[in-house]
DNA sequence: GCGACAG
DNA sequence: ATCTTGTCGC
């Protein structure tokens, strides 16, 4: 089973390295550049959730929220079926699909409603060939997307290591951060402290038109708890949806 | 060489 | 991703 695998990795690979050259690493966005993001009024979020021993069935959500009251304005689900398997560092290829879809579906039914940015359940350019999940959403959807991990993904030379634990324990307070960068010094990613009540960051990095400074603020003015909302209302309501709907 | 490895 | 309730503390 590790060979089919191995192929489709490489091709994978080559995909992912065509892809990464439409990536834009720059506020391409009037209120990006806004000091209190004025302009903004809907930022969106995505995830998927799976029940206990399916690992190919799951539901995606997609929500809209209100910036900057995080009020739910849209709010979309539906059941899945993955066509792949879960490799770290090729995410996209499994979760990407079926959320562009529900992209699409809002752009025909509310394109009034579509997202100024989104928010993705995973890393973006802080990523073994810089190319993560939030990356691969915002070529495909061309819409301006930011990473968010809850769990730190080995990264040349990025390990959860003791010297990675000092720095954690320095973040003092909420909207505190410190740069993940390579041996080679390029600065991947940021690990966040996004609420007083968390002492556990969350990894934030540019995954499409956006910088990564843009990104860290405006991930942390969307947390009202450790994990920005939009991320937390779409994880929250997949969940829910798969209680209500398992018990048949 | 072995293990580590977003969701 | 998922397995899982209450409980202690600010």
């Amino acid at each position: 089973m590790a060979a089919p695998e191995a192929e489709l990795v490489l091709k994978w690979e080559r995909e992912q390295a065509h892809l990464r050259e439409s990536v834009k690493e720059e506020d391409t966005e009037d209120w990006q550049r806004s000091p209190d993001f004025s302009g903004l009024e809907r930022v969106g979020g995505v995830d998927l959730s799976f029940i206990k021993g399916d690992d190919i069935n799951a539901c995606a959500h997609l929500v809209v929220l209100t910036y900057p009251h995080m009020k739910v304005l849209y709010e979309d689900c539906k059941m899945v079926t993955l066509n792949a398997p879960y490799v770290a560092g090729f995410l996209g290829f499994r979760e990407a699909p079926p959320l562009l879809q529900a992209l699409e579906k809002l752009k025909n039914i509310q394109p009034n409603l579509m997202p100024q940015v989104l928010f993705v359940d995973g890393n973006g350019l802080f990523h073994y060939r810089e190319f993560g999940l939030a990356c691969h959403l915002g070529v495909l959807s061309d819409l301006p997307c930011v990473g968010v991990a809850k769990n730190l993904l080995h990264v040349e030379g990025v390990v959860r290591s003791e010297e990675h634990q000092l720095q954690i324990n320095a973040l003092q307070k909420s909207g505190d951060s410190f740069s993940l960068a390579t041996a080679s010094g390029r600065v991947l990613g940021k690990a966040l402290r996004s609420s007083q009540s968390s002492i556990k960051p969350v990894y934030v990095s540019v995954g499409h038109r956006i910088t990564l400074d843009t990104a860290v603020r405006l991930t942390h003015t969307c947390c009202l708890y450790r994990v920005p909302e939009p991320i937390r209302q779409a994880d929250i309501r997949s969940r829910e949806y798969l209680r209500c709907r398992d018990i048949t």
